[in-house]
DNA sequence: TTGTCTGCAAACGTTTTGCACGACC
DNA sequence: GGTCGTGCAAAACGTTTGCAGACAA
């Protein structure tokens, strides 16, 4: 985890903090879930740390964010590359391992591609099984 | 036009225009552009009506709403499926034809897809030819 | 010590809401 | 006359900013 932060960032409390929370919860939080969770451990904490830890985190490639869902940024490691599934019953974001081998046509096309994002929308797994009852 | 507001809507001048604007301007405008361009012409028209009006195009599915901005939506005609790139250099929203064979393995896992959105982002060809001079 | 990070409060921009008025079947 | 759409103002919400004091290196 520390090893992380030798990338030249300062370790702080709060950045340990919310690395360790994306790390333990990969619900693809939003920064006030997150910020609302630890704030229980640590009350001093506040929504702009959150906001500057989760920007610094993002500007190093450590994490991402995802804008899945229209109202609010949700965030999420940068693993390795892999999409997200946003069901609209229950509102869970399931990642999706999915490779797509024409995307080199987009670069075909002269423009220079640095991020792709597949976001998927539909229901869930399980709550179509639970529809299925 | 008119032929498409035969599927249930009132026809009403401010429904009209929202959509002859989307038609005639392909630039994935947010609902704040459209405001200010149509209210040139129509003084009168408010914001609300154009949310309004984009809220039950989208429920009609009619037009979409891109969400490759993390701090606005755009809205889009849905044509026949398409995604979206986005320049971070100018800020230009391009659409791109791309098919992915492997989508269906998202089905496979038992997830009901309804909607697939492709967001690229990087630096789009204009401006990749502009830097190299 | 020095520059960076934190935390508070206030500001911001987009979108939503409540409500009265008006238009249309 | 009743339903649906419009437009205004105000509110809500997520996020950003300015700044003073605190902290890591």
């Amino acid at each position: 985890m520390e090893i992380l932060k030798q990338n030249q960032l300062k370790i702080t409390p709060q950045r340990l903090a919310v690395m360790k929370y994306l790390d333990e919860n990969r619900t693809h939080p939003t920064a006030d879930r997150i910020y609302t969770d630890l704030k229980e451990k640590n009350p001093s904490l506040s929504k702009t740390t959150v906001y500057n830890s989760l920007d610094t985190l993002q500007n190093h490639n450590i994490i991402q964010s995802i804008t899945i869902s229209p109202s609010e940024l949700r965030y999420d490691f940068k693993k390795s590359m892999h999409h997200h599934f946003l069901c609209k019953r229950c509102g869970d974001i399931i990642d999706i391992e999915l490779e797509c081998p024409n995307i080199k046509k987009t670069i075909d096309q002269g423009h220079k591609v640095e991020e792709v994002h597949g976001y998927f929308k539909g229901i869930c797994k399980k709550c179509m099984e639970k529809q299925e009852k």
